[in-house]
RNA sequence: GCGAUCGUAGCUCAGUUGGUUAGAGCGCUGGUUUGUGGUACCAGAGGUCGGGGGUUCAAGACCCCUCGGUCGCCCCA
């Protein structure tokens, strides 16, 4: 007889509960109280899109595209992809779905993403994001009213303590390309300088270089051609009002000439809150410009910005979790009191109050299962039924309907 | 893909240079005490020591492989 092996979670997935999930929930429910807040619709997503959809617009030499997607062939013979980022997939929907009406959009997603990657903190295989996206707006308000969002909803999560707005732009396509260029021959001509690393960044990205952490990089990485000697007079002003408008919101920002981002996708305006309090993961949102994205996948040209935000991140950085305290629990004394036990536990739930009960094991260590449950009230059931409570009395909405039922 | 480290009851862990029926605390179940919002005591259930192979008279301890966890590199949110 074989023995049945236990089967185990997916490496890199996770199953949520207790105050793990109650974190995640929260990070959840603040970004869609805030979202509405700025006037961003919801949209719900497929979670498989067709591969070509993240080949064609994150870039085919990217990590992510050539070694990090969960693709398969479907029974029809189509190359699937679990969505490995939102952005692509917003575009594709933006385009399939003949949204050029709507534009200019301002659209929020959450939920699931998938990358082959090895685990480690704040890094998962399923992992979760939010995202928020102005799809159809080529003015730099809307790279501010983003930014201005990102900024709010940290601070509604109370992790904004130690978290700063690092920001760059990119340029234009032409001053990117000049930038790229420059770059490229710049660390050629340093080649003996750079780490092994950085030497296969050369050939796949050579922005990256900029931001390596290789200490044997920083020397040549600082002294590199920057962006600002390639923008031209448009993608300059750009940047400009971008900035201006994040100093007349009041949202405190420092500039970073070194951060790129690691899709092609982007183009001006580059931004990353960041934190030291992950470990190695030090981005807590990021994202930018991406005007050139929907042409890319053979839409016509449209502007657009957007950012995401790893919901495990966020939920690590939370300090103070609101309390989720049960209001009431019933204690039954006595099994013969179980009808009417039953009766007011429904009534209590239909009155809006959140309640529990204990009827089960020995009836003398009920009381002992109820007060670590922590809840607001015990109230007390017997086989004559409801006949008083242990806990505040206060003018909460619990005591004013046990106030009720007494009279 | 690379490196480091770990993997013993539901949870947190102990297990001495390999040597008798593998332990503790918490939790769980029951009992006694108490008496009605967190008492104390007693008892019980629960482990093929992640999985597979090997060395040995003897492996939870040593070796190899494998699967996971954690932390870095890389990459990225």
């Amino acid at each position: 007889m074989a023995k049945i092996q236990t089967p185990q979670a997916v490496r890199g997935t996770q199953d949520m509960f207790g105050e793990t999930e109650e974190r995640f929930a929260h990070v959840v429910a603040t970004f869609e109280r805030v979202r509405r807040l700025y006037g961003f619709k919801g949209l719900q997503l497929p979670v498989i899109e067709p591969t070509a959809v993240f080949s064609r617009s994150l870039g085919e030499a990217t990590d992510v595209v050539s070694k990090e997607m969960y693709s398969f062939e479907d029974r029809g013979g189509d190359s699937i992809t679990l969505r490995p980022e939102f952005t692509a997939g917003i575009a594709r929907a933006y385009l399939t779905n003949g949204w050029q009406q709507f534009a200019p959009m301002k659209l929020s997603v959450h939920g699931p993403l998938f990358r082959y990657e090895r685990p480690q903190k704040g890094r998962y295989r399923q992992f979760h994001q939010i995202d928020a996206e102005i799809i159809g707006a080529a003015e730099p308000a809307a790279d501010v009213e983003l930014l201005v969002m990102a900024d709010q909803l940290l601070k509604e999560l109370a992790i904004n303590d130690g978290v700063t707005l690092q920001l760059n732009t990119l340029g234009d396509t032409p001053s990117r390309d000049a930038w790229r260029a420059a770059l490229v021959g710049y660390f050629n001509d340093h080649k003996n300088a750079l780490s092994e690393d950085s030497l296969a960044r050369l050939e796949k990205n050579p922005l990256r270089i900029l931001d390596s952490k290789d200490p044997t990089d920083r020397p040549v990485a600082d002294a590199a051609p920057v962006i600002d000697d390639y923008l031209s007079g448009e993608a300059q002003d750009f940047f400009g009002a971008v900035t201006a408008g994040l100093d007349a919101a009041g949202v405190a920002w420092t500039r970073n000439a070194a951060l790129v981002r690691g899709l092609d996708y982007y183009r001006h305006t580059a931004f990353e809150f960041v934190t030291d309090r992950l470990g190695a993961q030090g981005t807590v949102l990021g994202g930018g410009r991406y005007d050139g994205l929907i042409e890319n996948l053979g839409g016509p040209a449209t502007p657009a910005v957007g950012w995401a935000a790893g919901i495990e991140r966020l939920a690590m950085l939370i300090e103070q979790l609101p309390v989720q305290q049960l209001e009431a629990m019933i204690v039954l004394e006595n099994d013969e009191g179980l009808g009417q036990a039953f009766a007011l536990l429904r009534q209590l739930r239909q009155a809006g109050i959140s309640a529990d009960m204990i009827a089960t094991g020995s009836p003398k260590k009920r009381y002992d299962k109820a007060v670590k449950q922590n809840p607001a009230a015990i109230l007390r059931v017997n086989e004559h039924g409801y006949y008083g409570f242990s806990g505040e009395d206060t003018n909460s909405p619990l005591m004013n309907f046990l106030k009720s039922l007494a009279a």
